[in-house]
DNA sequence: CTTTTATTGTGACGACGTCAAGATTGTTGA
DNA sequence: TCAACAATCTTGACGTCGTCACAATAAAAG
């Protein structure tokens, strides 16, 4: 989606210095060989080499390995936000929700190195104002999807931990793999096993409500 | 727990090399620098010095840096069934699940960077056997309380699902930061948050019975 | 006691992240 | 127009890392 965009910066903006923007030439090479390689697997001299620059370049942009990753982590949520934007408009009540979630899944099923990035590798600091505004534009469409289920102004506390948490773990484990069932690719049969897990997400954030003890009234 | 045991090893065990048994010393002093370090900071050539042995010794026993790690996480799966096993043991119904996710999320809590290991590090090898083994340890427990809450013989694949995606997903948002409140130490505050979401996971796991659409029946 | 095997140490290699210093290009002000 | 300046990029070096081949050592076997 940036190729036409590209090319129109490439005339508007207004080329800040030598080599065309190689700050974001640099920071989509990061993303892309962190999803070949791994986290683990990435190496700043290697994205150097692919955005055809000196090993040290990017240090000159990002400062670290830490800096360049966190960059790459914090497009990762501005992504994540449009997507789940996205997945809620033009709905209303509890299916805002249960769309929400799946598409959360899905984001981590469709890019799963990257998600991880985002939420655990100890290669981004999340200090780092840039990612925390990021994240926060995420967290903000999963605080108005709650509020929009429970068909209340503000979202409880309780029930969105619950429902985060929910579909938070289910695409971890699918992730990760201790859920999924041999032979079967990721994108396919891996995300109905999250139906069941969103349906009971919905089903506790819409109907429990703090009833302690007290089944029989 | 394991100096009176060591003691005793030293004496029964047939003592099969010449440095006592490296390997696990080896294995103990990296899951140590591993929770000082983080995953990332690792390094075998410092575990090495720490064992006080030649950097290359690692190597002779575990292969390579994924090896040695993929131990850890194996002993760290064995842990947590332990550790599910007894806070399970001594209840019955629904109570059994409510006390599992608890020590799951303690468990989580004490040891995150561990946990984190165990789960989603790309420095694991997961087809390793011994590692895949504990894990099933873990997830019996798990299976166990589920069936046992629902006063079923056998544990509800759906059911199952959600159930561990709820304490996993809570207990991963509360390690990764983004749920803790600032300022408020992770075993005390975070662990309390985990209630309302055990709570809901708990009473989604007993009530819903795939009843779809017919609210009103 | 000798041979074989298992365990550990030495040394070397290339790749990595980071830093300092120099080279190159764009900008600014007269 | 041009010189001074700042921003951007390259070169080169340093120490650390993982891994490998090979040597050394100690245990086991015969």
């Amino acid at each position: 989606m940036s190729e036409t965009i590209e090319a129109q910066e490439r005339v508007t903006a207004p080329r800040p210095y030598h080599h065309g923007d190689l700050a974001r030439v640099l920071a989509e090479a990061a993303a892309a060989l962190v999803r070949e390689t791994g986290v683990n697997g990435f190496s700043l001299r290697e994205c150097a080499r692919r955005a055809g620059v000196a090993h040290s370049a990017p240090g000159h942009h990002y400062g670290d390995v830490t800096g360049l990753l966190t960059e790459v982590a914090a497009r990762g949520f501005l992504d994540l936000a449009r997507a789940l934007a996205s997945a809620c408009s033009g709905t209303s009540g509890a299916p805002v929700l249960a769309r929400l979630a799946r598409r959360y899944v899905d984001f981590a099923l469709t890019d799963p190195i990257i998600f991880g990035l985002m939420f655990h590798s100890d290669r981004v600091n999340r200090g780092s104002p840039r990612f925390q505004r990021a994240g926060e534009e995420a967290f903000a469409q999963l605080v108005r999807a709650v509020a929009e289920a429970r068909g209340q102004p503000t979202a409880d506390a309780d029930a969105l931990r619950f429902a985060w948490a929910s579909m938070h773990g289910m695409a971890m484990l699918l992730i990760d793999g201790p859920l999924v069932p041999a032979g079967g690719n990721r994108r396919g049969g891996a995300a109905d096993l999250a139906t069941g897990t969103i349906e009971r997400m919905v089903f506790a954030v819409t109907r429990f409500d703090g009833q302690r003890k007290s089944r029989s009234g």
